[in-house]
DNA sequence: CGCATGCTTGCATGGCTATTCACACAAGAC
DNA sequence: GTCTTGTGTGAATAGCCATGCAAGCATGCG
């Protein structure tokens, strides 16, 4: 009996509240909150003022409705621990909001599938889906694409032949650059570290990897396959330093690894980083900076990734090239693969 | 001429093609989608066939509209280098889609104020907005309360009396328990190194700090406020360290500037982490358990603070209840303040 | 003064779905 | 066989705003 549910929450003004206020018709409400429209200055600002007497703000949602267009850009994260990832997070949200429009954020909860969540996503009618470091199954992407959503890979190269674009750093390039710089400073029993062997990602390192080592002429490299968390770094790590022929270099498919890699190396085999074992990573995330870490990487600059995944996003003509852009960094030289 | 953009997009089904194909009315279809609406097990197949062979998918704009909830929740992070926030994060986000709720992410870009977004989180109707280590202006503030929209603080109290809930850990307590250790250890010229005074979070944690060495009649602590970045922290730490009554203990505002501290501390000064000066910090963000840092800490528990913020977000009831949630962590006593 | 032009404005409609209401129909009670 | 329930269904409406269209108005030109 009357359990009233305490005013759920005052349904906000409309567009004809502010109209029946100001004495004019809803659409010059309308008007006078899209720019450029054709509206006598006047008016617009009689609207204007009683929009602000009852704090009126238009819906974006029965606007999305009308135009088609969201505005919503879904950015999906791979579950990781990878500390990369905040800083590129943060750098795309801040973009994206300037350019105005807004990042819908989803997390992929079991490693590889974004699969269960994309179907939320499509039904948020969002113009564009970024994948960070997450994978997608082949229906999913396909379904995706029919819908056409413009699928952005970043940091990550799609499977398969889909269309797709991608914004990765310089996997190939940066890895053998490591490589050379690996065996310029005498290094000679050298591993790789990397993650799950169906990440395009740690196969692009490890090739470009293996084939510089192969130009000069250098041994193969050892494997070890974690998974890219920091216990699956660990682990690798101790498997390889565990060996009868102990590598005396490891280059590690991300920082993060490397880090893990490097503790495991300096405090439970107690070896001088750089002196006894060398090692290198890849991202040049904030942490490999850190005196104590001074950890040799290949960059991948955030901020011009981030750069061409907004031309890719906001570029309507971009939908139908679906290029793979490749970002290069610079070769981090520091103190981790110093010998001497 | 005919310069037809070659289907923008071909606009997706609406529940009325599925109803001409399944030949129904589009309210069955709406039914259909609706678990526990009232509708005959066979319609819904049929419904449910056509929509596949469509590619159907509901609107959530469209439903947000009349219902008059969005599903969407905001949430803003703090511009900050801090590490600590990307598991916050994920966890946030994750447990938000697991509750049928999507998380629109924005990025307060000058430090305080998320001012200037928060027009656009509204003008989106979202039915919660969740601040983490973000401040608001007084009038936005009030804007949001009269929206009707919650304000739930993450990591920092708000600074007015007013109508919002929050979450934090146990500041005062941590940085008691902290204090304490720090005494127990033998430590003795001990520092406190913070963030801005405006920070509630930095005050309550150099409050507890304070009162815990006054409890214990010790020296009242030495203070170096900084900013909440790298640099700022590093330049903390240096200005300690130069004083000619250099400390022997410095307990820092957070983890992340701990490192910071540690860095400058044993590679400019070639201090002994722990024998020559113990630092402290607070989260136990992940890179606080590394072996090169084996950082002392206080906990913030991040599920069980997620936790309580998905309870504010969801229950209704919440809403009328502003409550300042404290969630405890527990010390954690590490290398870092290890004396001997 | 007549008319063309350009700027403003209101009307009406559309976009997509959830929900109320009335109604049809089947099953069960008597 | 009638009456009552109950279940399923469709028509109609609402929710909020943008936009095509036509009409109003003023201005400028001849």
């Amino acid at each position: 009996m009357d359990r009233s549910l305490k005013r759920i929450r005052p349904s906000p003004p409309s567009a004809h509240d502010v109209a029946r206020l100001a004495g004019v018709s809803q659409a010059a409400v309308s008007r006078a909150f899209t720019p450029g429209a054709s509206i006598a200055k006047a008016t617009r600002e009689k609207v204007m003022e009683a929009a602000t007497e009852l704090g009126y703000r238009p819906n974006l949602l029965a606007r999305s409705l009308i135009k088609g267009v969201s505005d919503l850009i879904g950015v999906v994260i791979g579950n990781t621990q990878n500390p990369f990832f905040l800083p590129v997070l943060e750098e795309l949200s801040t973009r994206l909001t300037r350019a105005g429009k807004h990042s819908l954020v989803f997390t992929a909860e079991h490693g590889h599938d974004a699969d269960f969540q994309i179907e939320d996503v499509l039904r948020y009618r969002v113009d564009a889906l970024v994948l960070m470091s997450a994978s997608l199954s082949f229906e999913l992407a396909e379904k995706c694409s029919r819908e056409g959503i413009p699928l952005i890979f970043f940091n990550r190269r799609p499977r398969w032949d889909l269309p797709m674009a991608s914004v990765t750093g310089a996997n190939e390039k940066g890895a053998g650059e490591i490589g050379r710089h690996l065996l310029e400073q005498g290094y000679r029993r050298i591993a790789y570290m990397g993650g799950p062997t169906d990440s395009p990602t740690n196969n692009e390192r490890e090739e470009g990897f293996r084939r510089a080592l192969e130009q000069q002429g250098a041994e193969p490299a050892m494997r070890e396959l974690g998974y890219l968390t920091r216990e699956g770094g660990m682990a690798a790590a101790r498997a390889l330093l565990n060996r009868p022929d102990r590598p005396d270099a490891i280059f590690c498919a991300n920082d993060f690894m490397a880090i893990a890699a490097m503790e495991v190396a300096r405090h439970e085999f107690g070896l001088e980083i750089g002196r006894e074992i060398g090692i290198a990573g890849f991202d040049d995330m904030p942490d490999a900076s850190w005196p104590s870490f001074d950890l040799t990487t290949y960059s991948q600059p955030i901020g011009p990734m981030i750069d061409r995944v907004m031309e890719l996003v906001l570029d309507l003509d971009a939908r139908e090239r679906f290029e793979q852009v490749i970002v290069e960094g610079a070769l981090q030289k520091r103190g981790s693969t110093r010998r001497g």
